[in-house]
DNA sequence: TTATTTATGATAGTAATACTATTATTTAAA
DNA sequence: TTTAAATAATAGTATTACTATCATAAATAA
């Protein structure tokens, strides 16, 4: 993790632990909007002080969850992809991976995967999309996300060496398995899949757009 | 435009008109984080209060300005491809008017559509990704972005009838055309533009994307 | 063991934000 | 010309996003 997102290492700690966990419970719960540090704090049983002795602001918290799923997902992705050979099949996997809402890892006790992935899906995108974008990257706050499209990139590469837009398309198909996922069960008339909250069909349809735009 | 938008109708005077086109101003230069009714009264010479009266908060300011751009695109779109019977051409059209960054139509004295366009890009997904999109969407607030969708979902089934995916592949369409302009510009390891702000390469990568899902 | 650093808890306080309310004044419609 | 509506001016509240201080408990070093 990128030591500028904190102020003292939350992994150090059990408060720092509980600032992590309860800190996913709640955007998931109320949205990044209406997650105050002072809710944070009553959350854990410590003060607003002591939140604000691991992190700056709330921007940067979220910025932190979101790089654990970053770094979470390329793991899971080195992991999963390690003894395929096919990129065919690697890339179905990582759509995949990217789509399905997963199940809470136990073995990361402080960390809801589950939660954490219904989070990239709300309230992703705020991590990077605010004023302060170029400040934040220059602090290197989004290397995980462009790691995880260069190995993306990588794999499509291998399907078809001349495709041209390997990062593009590894970058669309991270950000619409989030919102294709989103209209699904919010705004259901901007996609084809009803409100049936199977992922089965984004699955589909990303696939269908990948393949057919990847093939030579 | 929706009346459950707005308190008092903008359209209807000289302030409501002032508080649209400088909060667009505003906005666009600053971000919607920064964005406050106070800041915005001073801008324009008058109160707080006087803000109030005709939106609620700046959320639904911002839900109201980014529909005016969801209607005028689908003007635009209307007006573009009247006269066209092709509808790969027809497409095309969309594409380049989703991507491209528009001139200021100095028929509408109070919008400008230039600084709307990079607003979208920034801060569109916003008028939908909070935790009251159900309430939101219950109130109508996305109409104007369904029915686009449903226009371009007509158009690519034009192309193909057989297309599975028409609408979600036209909310990518329009999704993509905005994001993948920030990250050209942002963050353009997640793409294979350099950061040329030229937009002719998201055009011709959405292309290439869209004519190759939707080719039978 | 004691001394000392370090993390946490408890409390207070400030500036800004997101509003609501009241009254006076100007503008426009009946 | 009366009346209603819109606006300006001002004040005030609750919440948010912090910063600062001091006491205490726990860990660590001398």
């Amino acid at each position: 993790m990128n030591p500028s997102l904190y102020i003292r290492d939350p992994e150090q700690s059990e408060l720092g632990k509980n600032i992590i966990k309860h800190s996913i419970q709640l955007i998931h719960d109320n949205g990044f909007e209406a997650f105050t540090f002072k809710k944070l704090a009553e959350s854990i049983g410590t003060t607003e002080a002591g939140v604000y002795r691991y992190f700056e602001n709330k921007h940067k918290l979220l910025v932190y969850i979101i790089s654990w799923y970053w770094g979470w997902i390329q793991f899971q992705l080195n992991y999963q992809t390690n003894n395929i050979k096919d990129p065919i099949v690697k890339l179905k996997k990582i759509i995949t991976l990217l789509s399905t809402n997963v199940e809470d890892d136990i073995t990361t006790g402080h960390v809801d995967e589950a939660q954490l992935h219904q989070i990239l899906i709300s309230e992703g995108s705020k991590a990077y999309l605010t004023n302060h974008v170029g400040k934040d990257n220059k602090q290197q706050f989004f290397q995980p996300y462009k790691d995880l499209c260069n190995a993306i990139g990588d794999i499509i590469l291998e399907c078809n060496p001349k495709y041209k837009y390997p990062h593009s398309l590894a970058s669309t198909i991270f950000e619409m398995a989030h919102l294709q996922n989103f209209f699904m069960n919010h705004l259901p008339s901007l996609t084809d899949f009803s409100k049936s909250k199977n992922e089965s069909d984004i699955i589909k349809y990303l696939e269908d757009l990948v393949f057919k735009s990847i093939r030579e």
